[in-house]
DNA sequence: TGTTGACCTGCCCC
DNA sequence: AGGGGCAGGTCAA
């Protein structure tokens, strides 16, 4: 595959970070329609607030994210307060979920299969297709995720199904663009997801290039 | 099955 | 200065 080739050659030192599930879930939970700058702030926010203190670095007191538990006991309007908007409802009902659950429940998804996990996330309020493999690949462990978001959309029709371009992004089609990568990058089609992300985000990014005066 | 609109909010552009 | 468009979706009609 020489344009993939031409791809990953750009993006040396690439990685797909296999971070803790429950941070994984709330920092994509609050992504849809947002920016990037606004998801990290809004993640700040919520450390801020409800993190418990971890050691004191030149003088900054750095805080863990909050674990679940904590995060169901928060009151909705302080969240919409801290950039949650409407995306606030379904972090309390998640966490009052994972809380009752306990927190081997989450966890216990990275031994399931890829498809019994996203199956699962997908019950919970505020998660579908989209997040639910965010949180497979990110946090689970399972590389054969394959998050299609409006630029993965963009690159992957482009590049290996350009039948599929069309304008609304209907359920199938998305399993569609998902299976396609699957098919051609097989058990780590996630990590193709991740440098055709980083490509596109990359290289056609207008907004960094806009000219100011 | 596919399409449509509502949903919070800050930032950018005209 | 102020209004419209838009941003790493989800859900229900």
């Amino acid at each position: 595959e020489p344009r993939m080739k031409a791809v990953v050659e750009g993006l040396p030192g690439l990685r797909v970070l296999r971070q803790d599930v429950e941070e994984v879930l709330f920092s994509f939970l609050c992504a849809s329609c947002n920016t990037v700058t606004k998801i990290s702030r809004t993640m700040q926010a919520l450390e801020h607030r409800y993190g418990d203190p971890v050691a004191e670095v030149a003088g900054e007191l750095l805080r863990s994210f909050p674990r679940a538990g904590k995060l169901a006991a928060a009151d909705e309007a302080d969240l919409r307060g801290m950039l949650w908007g409407y995306r606030a409802p379904s972090l309390l009902a998640v966490a009052r979920f994972l809380k009752d659950r306990g927190n081997a429940w989450l966890a216990s998804l990275r031994e399931r299969s890829y498809l019994d996990a996203r199956f699962e996330l997908m019950k919970l309020p505020g998660i579908g297709r989209k997040i639910a493999d965010c949180i497979c690949l990110f946090g689970l462990g399972h590389n054969e995720a394959v998050p299609v978001d409006t630029h993965i959309r963009k690159v992957a029709t482009c590049m290996f199904a350009p039948q599929l371009a069309s304008c609304s992004l209907t359920e199938r089609k998305y399993d569609a663009l998902a299976s396609v990568l699957r098919e051609r990058f097989g058990a780590y089609a996630g990590w193709a997801q991740q440098y055709l992300f980083c490509h596109s985000r990359a290289t056609q990014v207008p907004s960094l290039v806009r000219k100011h005066s």
